[in-house]
DNA sequence: TTGTACGCGTTATCAC
DNA sequence: GTGATAACGCGTACAA
């Protein structure tokens, strides 16, 4: 089932002209005649003839495509950042291929030698929960190949990086859990290779200890595949409860801890908050409609998108490399039900 | 910042070898002696030797990606079947390209002409919901390019098409709210311009007929956008509420349209099941953990991604045309809280 | 067994 | 003002 597109040879043929004076009537140009080119404009408007993309990207060794790779699409955080990015990509003219990593490392290997391989431009990529090696993205970045990362950063490439203000977003929710009057808050974190982790455990025990509260690293649960797995997230929080001191508070670090917290204290009728409180990130539209509606930090995810895209494609099109960029965007404390103080 | 790739001449030049004989050693043809054969793949090894996609898909007149269009990638049921098509796709040696019409029926035709001319083998549509003239499919069909409809389609064109059962579906719902005991049950509506919106809109009365009851129009409102935008449920929730003979029961078709629809209960402190049930077709994957728990109509959406692609495919692929499929997939219907008569 | 030449669609360069 | 040619990277029919 092939498609025969319509080409400059067929105009070239059928006006009785050469595809060069085509190409350049095409393109406007100054050397052609006005009555020339208006034959092969008003032909061409006819036959509805479009350039082959592909054809260009080999003349121009580029392909006007760029990568993502995010662990999961069904994720809202991550679905509204894909909202973002497109809508810069594709004002510039750009495609985006997504690939999802499943918060594999093997599987985002995969991803970027099946994304290199087809001649992406540049990379957007917020790194899988088990990624440790890095070599994968430092060989592709040592050649000079555009990488950009988001969200889950990594120190040791020197790239753009956009991420939020992640110990910001987990002191301002710690703080306001211990204000509240809650004494015994437990972090459920994700893997602790990721940037993101650290960083908001770090905004965690910063809080704790500005309130001359004792950090216990016991009260600390890690998840390595970030809450994807529901029984994961079971695990920690059994071994949480289990504690001789068992926690009143919980701040949840991704968008599936949190609701899968959720979805355990449901299944156990353990309520929320008077059991115990729960606030956590998560960008989901329906916080509001849960029961209890859920304390949240809120990531701005769209401008995440189209920030990073911004800075992918102007280092793309830069004709020499310059400084990389580090941005960080404020995130949003959301109070709602699930971290009232009963 | 151009990033230079090794190509087919590099390791020809290298091994002071032809091009031809490098591609046919790499290819592994019999015509090439095992020794040049071992030198050449080997060297390529080394060099980490990738061919360049789009050279080759000048040649095969082929890109290997197929487009997908749908409304919105932030919306679980589809990027559910986006993870179908993906799994497919992927596995195939398919890229796939995504854009979004936002319901927008211009959009749509934006993103179709963008694709097109990105040259795409095919395309994998779910149309908008303010479609209604079917030119710009009509044209790209004609001239036999491959299309496969899902969820959304379109019955003037013969094509693959991919669907739930949404009668059943509904029926099913709708059998459930009467044998419940509700009396006066209406139906929130998508775009009456959408197949899925018709086949619901018959389930629903049909059950409603089968069970003796009197099916009133006036019991019927449509959203445009899908729910997309609050204020459209809200004018049409209010209109329900001003009957002289309100509901006490809402089928919800969509799943914007469902979860809208629960937060204008929240908003107006209306309780649900208690003042007025609820149960609507959705994919999310936190049903259970909403307030109440909602009961709703599932989508097998993942399967449904998966199936189209495999069409679709299959018609890139085919030498001839082959007939043209309808699969209709069962819908699932989850009864929780919300439709509880009390 | 290996090399040469051509074509895929386009544009830049040079020639007329 | 227009046309012929080469080049982008690859695969293959044909030639040696």
């Amino acid at each position: 089932m092939k498609f025969e597109a319509v080409t400059i040879k067929d105009i070239a043929k059928a006006l009785g002209l050469s595809t060069s004076t085509v190409s350049r009537a095409l393109r406007d140009s100054y050397e052609i005649s006005p009555e020339t080119k208006k034959r092969v404009l008003e032909y061409s408007e006819k036959i509805n003839y479009r350039p082959n993309p592909i054809a260009l990207s080999l003349k121009e060794k580029r392909s006007r495509s760029i990568g993502i790779i995010v662990c999961e699409i069904a994720n809202s955080f991550f679905s509204q950042i894909i909202n973002g990015i497109e809508s810069i990509a594709y004002d510039k003219g750009y495609n985006v291929i997504i690939a999802q990593s499943h918060e594999s490392y093997e599987r985002e290997v995969l991803n970027l030698q099946y994304l290199a391989s087809r001649s992406i431009d540049g990379l957007l990529i917020s790194v899988s929960s088990e990624t440790q090696e890095m070599d994968h993205l430092r060989s592709l970045h040592e050649k000079g190949f555009p990488i950009v990362f988001f969200d889950r950063v990594v120190d040791e490439l020197q790239t753009h990086k956009v991420i939020v203000d992640n110990f910001k977003g987990a002191y301002d929710a710690s703080l306001h859990l211990v204000k509240n009057g809650f004494r015994n808050i437990a972090a459920l974190a994700g893997s602790e290779y990721l940037s993101i982790t650290k960083e908001r455990l770090g905004g965690y025990v910063k809080a704790l200890e500005d309130m001359g509260r004792h950090y216990d690293s016991t009260m600390v649960q890690h998840c390595l595949h970030g809450g994807m797995l529901y029984e994961e997230v079971e695990t920690a929080i059994d071994h949480l409860l289990q504690l001789p001191n068992p926690p009143d508070a919980i701040i949840a670090s991704a968008d599936k801890l949190t609701t899968n917290c959720m979805r355990y204290f449901k299944k156990k009728n353990i309520r929320v908050p008077e059991d115990i409180a729960l606030i956590g990130f998560s960008n989901l539209d329906l916080t509001d409609l849960l029961s209890p509606a859920l304390s949240v930090v809120r990531q701005p995810a769209f401008e995440m998108g189209q920030i990073s895209t911004e800075l992918l494609i102007q280092q793309i099109e830069a004709k020499r490399p310059r400084d990389f960029e580090r941005r960080i965007l404020p995130p949003q404390l959301f109070i709602r039900e699930s971290s009232e103080k009963i």
